[in-house]
DNA sequence: CTAGGATCCTGTCAGC
DNA sequence: TGCTGACAGGATCCTA
């Protein structure tokens, strides 16, 4: 499940490939997942490629937004078509296209790979170059947002942990309310960006139980937990991102921080501590803890 | 402010 | 082998 560290290493991928490209297509294949007016964006250059959260931001030279958040299993895949001068895209079945001439009756699949039934829009850029919104199970979203159109869930994200969260923020943040630890820190509201393996993965390495309600954290706890974030996601980057379910980076590669992980998915292994104790798994509103018995104590 | 439930979706896996 | 049902999970929306 792409969370910061994963959409980063997307970013990071992406940036140098789009900037400077031009749309010259899209097809969109399942509408329900696309927002906005398709049209806005043909023609337009790539200026930029940014991350704010979980959620990756294209932007573009006539002030318009691309806004792509990929959830549970969404896929941003690029593919090269320059040098395979015979390679074409074909989508089956019904969909929809915009620019670069009319659409054409429905066509045969004889492309890339990358292309299958969870693909749900490709965008044509210049020189060939293909990127591909694959998603299984339909949770994300790509939105076509305007210069001056407000995102409510991007102008309610909390704090980028790495780059604009200091100790004394995060103690106040965490000891003012009364919720688990866990859920303070997968609240996009508080803090941007972290997901269920990572807020399992800091709150093992400050040794916080995982249902300690935040007014509970003292100061020093608190800034424990904060350096341990930044710690588990720069991992995370370090390492590619976490492949646990459908996560791979532009060129479909996993990556390997799920070969690091302390706690998460450990359930019944052993603490890699060796303190001792045996990794436990709860739900908490439905979302699954990891924890170590001995070394987080409530 | 907070908790809890339902919702979206489909691959996977356990049970029969 | 094949069917059925439970389950996972980010964010939103709704109720209490």
């Amino acid at each position: 499940m792409p969370e910061l560290p994963e959409v980063e290493t997307i970013r990071t991928q992406l940036e140098p490939i789009l900037v400077d490209k031009k749309i010259i297509r899209v097809d969109i294949i399942h509408s329900q997942m696309v927002y906005g007016q398709v049209e806005k964006i043909l023609g337009q250059t790539i200026t930029g490629v940014f991350r704010r959260g979980k959620i990756l931001i294209l932007t573009l030279r006539n002030g318009y937004r691309l806004l792509v958040h990929l959830k549970m299993t969404g896929q941003l895949l690029v593919k090269n078509a320059a040098n395979r001068k015979k390679e074409q895209v074909f989508v089956t079945g019904s969909h929809v296209r915009y620019g670069a001439g009319s659409a054409k009756k429905s066509q045969a699949y004889k492309g890339s790979i990358l292309l299958s039934k969870h693909t749900h829009a490709i965008f044509f850029l210049s020189r060939r170059t293909h990127l591909y919104y694959n998603d299984v199970r339909k949770f994300g979203w790509v939105k076509i947002i305007g210069p001056k159109e407000l995102v409510p869930f991007l102008e309610k994200l909390g704090p980028e942990p790495l780059v604009d969260l200091d100790a004394i923020f995060f103690q106040k943040l965490v000891r003012q309310s009364k919720r688990a630890i866990k859920f303070l820190l997968m609240d996009q509201t508080k803090v941007a960006g972290i997901g269920n393996i990572y807020a399992n993965e800091a709150l093992f390495c400050a040794k916080i139980h995982p249902q300690v309600s935040g007014e509970n954290l003292t100061r020093q706890e608190a800034s424990r937990l904060l350096k341990c974030v930044k710690q588990v996601l720069r991992k995370g980057i370090k390492y590619g991102g976490a492949s646990q379910s459908d996560y791979v980076d532009t060129k479909g590669e996993k990556g390997r921080m799920q070969e690091h992980f302390m706690v998460y998915d450990r359930e019944r292994k052993l603490c890699l501590r060796h303190c001792g104790g045996t990794i436990c798994r709860i739900s908490q509103l439905g979302r699954s803890s990891f924890f170590c018995s001995m070394c987080q104590k409530k």
